[in-house]
DNA sequence: ACGCGTTGGTAAACGGTGTTTACACCAGAT
DNA sequence: ATCTGGTGTAAACACCGTTTACCAACGCGT
């Protein structure tokens, strides 16, 4: 089982440890203290050292940004664990509710993967996304179960049909990569609908929290989230059917 | 009239010659390329010269953030002109129209006003804010005129009362320091609370927006932004009185 | 008209950064 | 035992923010 040499577990291993020290010193110190001769000056090595793993800062850090996704993605999944599958509107609010919490506690993380213009000059075509492939695969999973009643296909905007079919048939592959049987009723448009929507106002929030953009000061945020999730349920029409 | 010095006025020029060159970097170069030895090349002198003006570096680009966020206020103002003052409607959607293709055309500007953590290790007590002023002004403004219907005080959430009550007297405070009459019974705080649900929901997608961070491709995005509007006025119950 | 202090600029230097190049070294395969 | 390739180092380059010391010119009071 132990295909790869030694040599190859040694390499893995430093690999490792750079990308978790680069992480503790964005978290310990902010984005600008992650620099090549500070991660290897905590490794005992020196900076050049590190081409042998990375081409350059912005690679590792690209990577870094891969490993935190990971994370968050692996939060949400636990966290969905303790929700019988057959609630799905419970599970849907998990996972708000954790992104939010995640955010919160990991703001310099949130920055580094929400609040870059990775598109601004970086690679336009493919989706390496960082995050898409959390929502595809949790949120996907979580919507094929039929246990509620999305917003019927002729509520979505004619506009947009193209665009979300192309969504759902992204969601359903994802999950399909995971193994999972899928059949091919499942997953309207309606749904990938309001999971844009839930996206679109999920992320907003949390993002004007992180950034304390509001245009004043809001003491209670717990309640202004509880109170914008309940009204994007209501609003999708997210009961059990 | 001229109270000035030609020393200062000297001092004033090259002060504007400062900012407006870090934005050209910035705008032409991205943020990494706003650097003090590149400003003071372009000007023709040298990096020391610039601590004559800021402090440091930090310090320079927060002047220029005051300086993107005069900018849009203005742009923002003068798109208002053009707008009967008796519909507020049509005002509140040419702010909102305005703030996208504002933060479109100028992805670098808004990522720098807006997705930068400030308050993470910055001044949390004053509110130096940068677009606070704004929009407490410019919304403050149009909403001064009563020929809305705004959901009725009972509708908004107890949990955010107080906060509320501050944000108005916020609001009519900034309206009255620009000399406007301001009676006592406007804006109320459904009205408020209204502003907010607005600007949640505009930031949030405005901000998914440049930073590419939509689930999918969006191809239609002007569409998918005016489908958001319409539902936000709707639920806001924004209507002609 | 003369000094003189303030002001805006320079040159040099320090420590830090990303990155490249050339060179050592040691593990593993031949 | 020798070759070879992967891992690390040292030195160097160019650039950065920032500080210090110095300089020259301007504006002002006498």
């Amino acid at each position: 089982m132990s295909e790869p040499t030694r040599r190859e577990r040694a390499r893995a291993a430093t690999d490792r440890d750079i990308r978790q020290q680069a992480r503790t010193l964005l978290v310990n110190e902010g984005p600008e203290a992650v620099t090549l001769r500070a991660i290897a000056r905590q490794l005992g090595i020196t900076a050049p050292a590190l081409y042998r793993y990375y081409s350059s800062r912005e690679d590792l850090v690209h990577h870094v940004r891969m490993d935190i996704c990971a994370d968050l993605a692996e939060e949400l999944t636990t966290d969905l664990a303790g929700i019988p599958e057959t609630d799905t509107v419970t599970q849907v609010l998990t996972i708000c509710r954790g992104f939010r919490r995640w955010a919160l506690a990991h703001p310099r993380e949130f920055t580094m993967v929400f609040a870059s213009p990775t598109g601004m000059s970086g690679s336009p075509e493919l989706k390496s996304d960082p995050f898409g492939q959390i929502f595809l695969s949790v949120a996907g999973k979580v919507l094929m179960a039929k246990q509620i009643t999305p917003p019927s296909d002729d509520e979505v905007p004619e506009v947009m049909r193209a665009d979300l079919e192309h969504f759902r048939a992204d969601m359903l592959a994802t999950v399909a990569a995971t193994g999972v049987e899928v059949p091919d009723d499942v997953l309207s448009i309606g749904t990938a609908y309001m999971v844009l929507q839930f996206w679109i106002r999920l992320y907003g929030q949390v993002a004007l929290e992180v950034f304390e953009h509001f245009p004043f000061v809001v003491s209670n945020t717990d309640a202004l989230f509880e109170i914008m999730l309940a009204g994007l349920v209501q609003e999708a029409g997210l009961t059990i059917e």
